[in-house]
RNA sequence: GGGGGUGUAGCUCAGUUGGUUAGAGCGCCGGCCUGUCACGCCGGAGGUCGCGGGUUCGAGCCCCGUCACUCCCGCCA
């Protein structure tokens, strides 16, 4: 007999039943009844029920112990009692009546319980995270991170990439993010840096003569971390082609994440059809360049609608070109409560505040109210407009005694106003220009009102035309962000975001997939005063050298493209800049000149110049991945040995301090910060 | 570097207007219990109310400072 199991902990069944089996792992969970005692045996396999009762000589033994004691287990495999499976595990046809008890392994009073779902404060998981580990739902995590990258690799694989290992150790670069610098000890006062990214690698792995790589590249930058950002060291799906544009690698990469989110999805619907949303138009429809299109809402350029209008606060701020006016529209919104509530949420968001617009359906529409005194049905509305004279005096009349008797229908009017807006529509009626009678129609007596403080300085045609652009309807509201684009994006978008799940129109259960294209290859920095990269440096212009001469460096699109999924960025990639004289000239815009790039990519400029194939590729994150596929928000549940948000790893105890030997072989003396 | 939130038993949390000896559930320890699987019942231990200072007759509660954790901004080509 082996000298610890003959099964695991999950492979006992009802055929196994009358054998004698040995069984070794962890105390789960154990009930003691006096005279009968069960203990829950788990390893990584599974769970076993372990009985143990007076006639047994393991009885007085497995009174001692205690939860995540390893012992080692002998004993019959019997049928559990009629009434007593365990329809929930299994091994709950089952159990094992043990005869023999080894204690393998003790365990002290746990700072952190195994069994049972209770939240512990992350200090202490991170602390004991290898019991962390051993709780179910981070060890399936862990699990299924590994299957996720298993599946990464076979679809890759399966597209004809080939997986290359690039140098850990390697040169600082000048762009991007913070190193982690290697002091070196045979170069004193020289350092290796550790890579943000295999980025210039992969290229080179092109230029070498490769055709398709990919890796699952470990990567390490020095900043901050977030929630959906690991300090330290992360992980990039790494790919890279040569001879392709930006089609083939969308053809490539679909597949490859489409297929992984459908086999970890756990039967949520995955996108078939991916978007293709420009830049541009993700900023102005989403308010973001990682859009959650699980959220329908999708903001519109309203501005035309508040330009010259009585609501001086927007009207004012359009006579300044470069400043805007976007709605979100808001199905289902229109409560005074919801308003106010959006409201004082963007206070506290350290806006002014949220302003808004609500529709309503009128009492009555006072349109059918009058073709009903005519005696006649809504269609004959149009005979009402084309009709002959005497039908259109009728109708005229119908409008008119209408407003005399109700002119509360009118809010905000004078009779002389309402007067207006019945000899408006009369004289259009008399033109036959139906556009303009159906607006004043449904502004002044159409299905639906408006209300709140802007619809009164707004009026009824303005906020008649904005409701048509918005598609709004009763108990729906508008939500408006105004000023320049540029500044309150950001905002709009978080707005459109919280708006989107205060009202429940996000759906949760899906997975959204699409490509963001066509980003800036350059962007203004206010700081500087000069024009900057705006994602990749090494990212080929659209248009090429000739749109680096001759255009603004500000309007340049790059062969740039993310994949957004849910909110996150989850890829990233771009067709390269192959040609020396164009990355030259892409470097000496954004102010460094062709010695600085020799001497700072020396490598890749070399490479340039031998014969460099149009290539392009992308770098999807792992870990993001991994998160979205475990339904979770937090990185550190699905990364196995993950830092804290110091960046420190609290059970290894890094960094610590070296010791005076290894720092004077290296050359180095520290230089602390005052306290 | 900056901003918000949190900090009471090992854990999750309650704690009234500032007022007697700071509580509950889970966990832990002991006892009872022969069919449980979140076993049950009885009992017990366990507290620098993050820390320091202040106001007050009196502070878990109010004020100031500080530390820790966490989320965000900056940053992350």
């Amino acid at each position: 007999m082996h000298r610890y199991r003959t099964h695991t902990c999950g492979a006992l069944r009802a055929s196994d039943v009358g054998e004698t089996a040995r069984l070794s792992g962890w105390c789960h969970r154990i009930r003691d009844h006096g005279g009968v005692l069960f203990v829950d045996l788990r390893d990584h396999y599974g769970l076993t029920q372990v009985v143990v009762d007076p006639d047994s000589p393991a009885f007085k033994l497995a009174e001692t112990v205690r939860a995540e004691w390893v012992i080692r287990v002998d004993g019959r495999v019997r049928l559990r009692p009629a009434g007593t499976e365990n329809p929930d595990l299994p091994t709950g046809q089952v159990e094992m009546y043990a005869t023999e008890i080894e204690v393998l392994g003790p365990a002290a009073e746990l700072p952190l319980p195994v069994f049972g779902d209770v939240e512990y404060p992350e200090e202490t998981r991170l602390r004991y995270r290898f019991l962390d580990l051993r709780r179910e739902k981070l060890h399936k995590n862990i699990m299924t991170r590994g299957a996720i990258i298993d599946a990464m690799r076979a679809k890759m694989k399966g597209q004809g990439f080939f997986e290359f290992q690039t140098p850990i150790l390697t040169a600082s670069s000048p762009e991007g993010a913070r190193d982690f610098l290697v002091p070196s000890r045979l170069h004193p006062g020289k350092f290796y840096a550790l890579p943000q990214a295999p980025q210039q690698y992969k290229q080179l792995i092109m230029m070498s003569g490769f055709d398709r790589y990919f890796q699952i590249a470990p990567c390490f930058r020095d900043e901050d971390p977030r929630a959906d950002r690991l300090p330290g060291e992360f992980y990039q799906l790494d790919l890279e082609m040569s001879f392709v544009e930006q089609e083939d690698i969308f053809a490539a990469v679909e597949p490859v994440i489409t297929g992984v989110f459908e086999a970890f999805a756990d039967g949520k619907p995955v996108t078939k059809n991916w978007l293709r949303i420009p830049y541009a138009v993700s900023m102005q429809k989403y308010g973001t360049d990682k859009p959650d299109l699980r959220n329908p809402i999708e903001m519109q350029d309203v501005s035309e609608h508040f330009r010259g209008s009585g609501f001086k606060v927007f009207a004012r701020l359009l006579e300044d070109e470069k400043n805007r006016v976007w709605a979100i529209p808001g199905t289902g919104g229109g409560s005074r409560a919801f308003c106010d509530r959006m409201n004082s949420w963007a206070q506290g968001e350290g806006q002014p505040g949220l302003g808004y617009i609500m529709w309503r359906k009128r009492a009555r529409n006072p349109l059918e109210q009058v073709l009903f005194e005519l005696g006649e049905s809504l269609p004959l509305t149009l005979g009402a407009i084309f009709g002959d004279h005497e039908t259109r005096a009728r109708a005229k009349k119908g409008f008119w005694d209408y407003a005399q008797e109700r002119d509360e229908r009118l809010p905000g009017l004078t009779d002389q106003e309402s007067e207006e807006v019945l000899r408006r529509i009369d004289a259009h009626i008399a033109q036959g220009d139906l556009e303009q009678v159906n607006l004043l129609r449904s502004a002044y007596f159409g299905e639906y009102e408006a209300a709140g403080p802007i619809a009164k300085n707004l009026g009824h045609e303005r906020t008649e035309q904005l409701r048509q652009q918005l598609n709004l309807k009763d108990g729906d509201a508008a939500f408006f962000v105004a000023g320049n684009p540029e500044k309150f994006v950001k905002f709009a978008g978080a707005a459109r975001t919280k708006v989107g799940e205060e009202l429940k129109l996000v759906d949760f259960d899906r997975f959204e997939l699409a490509w963001i294209v066509d980003f800036p290859f350059y962007e203004w920095n206010e700081d500087e005063k000069k024009v900057d990269f705006s994602h990749n440096p090494f990212s080929m212009p659209q248009g090429g050298l000739e749109a680096l001469n001759g255009q603004d460096p500000l309007t340049i699109k790059a062969f740039q493209y993310d994949i957004a999924c849910n909110g996150y960025e989850i890829a990233s990639g771009g067709i390269r800049n192959h040609r020396p004289e164009a990355m030259v000239k892409a470097f000496e815009l954004a102010g460094y000149d062709e010695a600085t790039v020799q001497e700072r990519f020396g490598g890749m400029y070399r490479a340039f110049q031998y014969g460099a194939p149009p290539h392009g590729g992308m770098a999807a994150g792992v870990d993001r991945i991994v998160m979205l596929l475990c339904g979770v928000t937090n990185l550190r549940e699905i990364s196995i040995f993950p830092m804290n948000q110091q960046a420190q790893d609290i059970l290894m105890g890094a960094p610590n301090e070296a010791s005076p030997k290894q720092l004077r072989e290296l050359h180095i003396r520290t230089n602390l910060p005052e306290k």
